[in-house]
DNA sequence: ATAGGCCTGACG
DNA sequence: CGTCAGGCCTAT
């Protein structure tokens, strides 16, 4: 899936192409996908609409439509969005289409069908477990280490902690793990074990590895795409995530993979403690 | 705090 | 055939 950069990516695309765009009509083909209110109440929700605004929160998009209602989209492992010309071929995996009014389809693309869209009042995201109890944005100016050492309270292990959005909000597996190395924090650490100096180190890291990726287009490891279809560069500047058994950039050892809550999780042992 | 479920596809 | 996949939800 997209994680907080390829979101953001997405997001700035929608924002610059969809402006003052207005939906005339929505087809949803696999209704599960929606998660509220129905499938019809979503499409005949969505209908006439004008997108006034497209945010971000963690890995959720939020489109402002007139009105009080809040489209929300979520991409999961593989959904990607696309922007195409109205009556050309439909990619496959295409699950949901907003026509607009100038003659471009915004189209949902999903092959695991992890991902999720709903349509709010807006701000009213109890329909959205998720969404309604995100952490903190760990690109916003506010987010300090002392805002870090917070999140990262209890005794979990410190890979955990930075994939659970309540804590932090927007890192998967990837920049989770890529996080940790330059940081030199090994996943497995618990989260009571760390001190202010590492807290430190891994409050930059986080936001180093997510600036680094923005400027790259983001991780095209298996499906993103951007809103073009294109692919990001990121991939190949990771350090550990999908590396194991190749030495690590930094030391030479051996980059390993282990099991850490559910998710493979790739760390140098020399580099990271 | 951790496992299993949801889905399809790529790869060995 | 089995393993691995960028995430979230629900149940223990």
């Amino acid at each position: 899936m997209p994680e907080l950069p390829e979101v953001e990516i997405i997001r700035g695309q929608l924002a610059r192409e969809l402006r003052g765009a207005r939906i005339s009509s929505c087809e949803v083909l696999l209704p599960r996908l929606v998660k509220y209110p129905t499938a019809l109440g979503f499409r005949r929700g969505v209908r006439g609409r004008e997108v006034r605004e497209v945010r971000r929160r963690g890995k959720y998009l939020l489109f402002a439509l007139d009105g009080d209602r809040e489209l929300v989209i979520h991409l999961g492992m593989t959904g990607s969005l696309l922007l195409l010309p109205r009556g050309g071929e439909r990619p496959r995996h295409t699950h949901i289409l907003f026509h607009l009014e100038d003659g471009r389809d915004l189209i949902y693309v999903d092959p695991r069908t992890f991902g999720e869209t709903a349509l709010v009042r807006r701000g009213d995201y109890r329909s959205l477990p998720c969404l309604s109890r995100m952490g903190p944005e760990p690109l916003a100016d506010d987010f300090t280490p002392s805002r870090l050492a917070a999140a990262l309270r209890g005794k979990c292990r410190v890979k955990a902690a930075l994939m659970d959005q309540a804590r932090l909000a927007g890192l998967g597996n990837i920049y989770a793990d890529e996080a940790l190395h330059r940081a030199g924090i090994h996943p497995l650490r618990r989260v009571d074990t760390l001190r202010g100096r590492d807290v430190a180190r891994l409050h930059a890291a986080v936001r180093e590895v997510l600036d680094e990726a923005l400027e790259s287009g983001g991780s095209s490891v298996s499906d993103y795409v951007d809103l073009q279809g294109e692919r990001g560069n990121f991939q190949e500047r990771h350090l550990v995530y999908r590396r194991a058994g190749e030495p690590c950039r930094a030391c030479g050892e051996i980059i390993r993979r282990e099991t850490v809550s559910g998710r493979g999780t790739y760390f140098c042992p020399c580099c990271q403690k």
